[in-house]
DNA sequence: TTGTAAGCGTTATCAG
DNA sequence: CTGATAACGCTTACAA
């Protein structure tokens, strides 16, 4: 590896001159600035970030902790806030959660100890209003963008989030004009405010329309695929009447459909499936159930500009952007008869 | 930021000493290495992984290049990669190509920059057989694991290959065996070595059943969805009499699975729809074709493996994992009268 | 077991 | 416009 030492050597000047010529800074006479450039390029010179963010003290490298890249939700900002990312001279540094606090720690402390200038979270929900190293984070004065909603633990940072209840309420509502009676709700952890959200707004239509609030068609489900899949399960054993099941996440919709059709039961014939989420599984994967559009690619972007305000030093600022909306008029109609029985 | 000296004076002990407590180097009495422990938590000292990088030369910074982060295939290799590469005290750069060489060579020469330990690349192939940006990470000397099949201009680095052309031959095989005599290939782009060892598995088992190898049986088809949907439409209009359909790559089948059904087509009634990819795509979205199993959660687990050989200065070695083997009975046989007509 | 000196590769600062 | 000098925060190498 050639050093700033040995091309300002060869060059015949001092390596303020070479290092102000690699920074494009204006101050150089045209012609040190050409011969410096070639032959820093005949020779390979590659400045060392590292070394340049020790003594800027900046690192240019921004940290993003999600939960897990399997998750297509997250691929999705991701690939959108690396966009911008490079764009503006940032490399990201990735880590994953898998929903575990431990793990969330660990990672959150290696990212603080590599003094990245700032930070996306997508935090792991707990019951605890507090947590230790989100006060640490705070203290450290790293800016943050939490990428999802806020929880007490992680009120006091910036942050996007989705109106989910309102989104979760049209949901339902369209399910009743639709037709459906008796709605089975498959919910998320409810330790996560986007689950409270979605659950509270399916809640608050079936008030509205002035059905019967009936517990036995509440199932609780977790985030996953497989959750989903146990929870239908359960669903199945029971007489619930339901004609129609709103899951609060895709993945959940997408294991209970599965696991039920694996039941011999027929979707969306003889129960409607609706998932909730963030991308369009079923515009990708032709399965029988019916998602809700939201306008998710706006996230990785949203916290990208609310980033790029907290590196300029201005204060944290949370962004709530719209919920989804049924679009698709292919919710089906309950059949004749048909209900879980 | 508590910085090393601050803490050392606080500590009445020199930097040095603090450094070898930070680093649990043996030599240092447990009076001290207590006294100065306790002191860090207490004052929130956290040492600079990028200073300290500077001077021992080793960033502890792994990077890695994937194509797009919605390829779940890719989810699944940074998935294995993440978990052990934290465990062996390295952190994650990440970067997406989206196929494109110009943001290859971008995100390697900010990586290069970087000074990265060592560098995961899944490239972007292409015909020619040099790539500048290539040459210059094997002068950097950089460890280098490919992911995925190398090609002349990265001939010379570590990488994890998979038997592609072995398991394609498979896949036709066993179509040919539940009766399908006229078999569609849709073929990927062919500057990608995957696909062309997957084609030529599919022509080799054609030839060996005796069956004629028709051109017209054959469509290019990207490796996108929207690829394999556009091949569909093509595959539509032509009379090939084909009752099974092969696809190089899952994304090409589900795409073209989805376009053929949105013609009023069954599948896999009237078209046999099998998909060829890395993860089961299949057991996660429910689409109506069937996908060969792969063991590739391994391969990010390979990747690593070759990596850690290259940091212990080991010269740079090929794996090829076994390719998929259908193990879904799901193949549909053609049915009487079925076919593109 | 502990400390001193020097340096990793770059830039801030100030002087010319 | 250019350069000398001193850092940035830590560790290597050597000495005590």
């Amino acid at each position: 590896m050639v050093r700033l030492k040995e091309l300002a050597a060869a060059a015949g000047v001092s390596v303020m001159t070479v290092s102000r010529v690699m920074r494009d800074h204006p101050q150089v006479s045209a012609v040190t600035r050409e011969k410096v450039r070639s032959l820093a390029a005949q020779m390979g010179y590659v400045p060392d970030i590292s070394a340049r963010g020790l003594r800027s003290r900046k690192t240019g490298l921004l940290g993003l902790l999600i939960s897990a890249m399997t998750n297509p939700v997250n691929a999705r900002v991701i690939l959108a806030i690396e966009e911008t990312a490079h764009e503006l001279g940032y490399d990201l540094i990735l880590a994953q959660t898998l929903n575990r606090t431990d793990r969330e720690e660990a990672a959150l402390r290696r990212m603080l100890a590599r003094r990245v200038d700032g930070l996306f979270v997508a935090p792991v929900y707990r019951m605890e209003p507090e947590a230790k190293i989100y006060e640490e984070l705070a203290k450290a004065g790293t800016p943050v963008v939490i990428l999802g909603h806020r929880a007490p633990f992680c009120a006091s940072f910036a942050a996007v989030e989705t109106e989910d209840r309102g989104a979760s309420e049209a949901v339902t509502k369209h399910l009743i004009e639709v037709g459906h009676k008796r709605i089975a709700f498959f919910s998320g952890p409810l330790t996560a405010p986007w689950a409270r959200e979605r659950f509270e707004g399916y809640q608050r239509a079936v008030r509205e329309a002035g059905l019967p609030q009936d517990d036995a068609l509440v199932f609780k489900a977790g985030s996953t695929i497989e959750e989903g899949a146990a929870a239908a399960l359960r669903f199945a054993q029971e007489n619930t009447g339901a004609t129609a099941l709103q899951a609060a996440h895709d993945l959940i919709a997408i294991g209970a459909a599965n696991a039920l059709m694996d039941q011999g039961l027929r979707v969306p014939e003889d129960l409607s499936v609706t998932g909730f989420g963030n991308i369009q599984t079923a515009e990708y994967f032709r399965t029988p159930l019916t998602t809700v559009r939201q306008p998710k690619l706006r996230l990785g972007a949203a916290a990208m500009e609310l980033m790029q305000k907290l590196l300029n030093g201005q204060p944290p600022e949370v962004r709530r952007l719209p919920g989804g909306l049924v679009q698709r008029a292919s919710v089906a109609a309950p059949r004749p008869g048909a209900g879980m029985e």
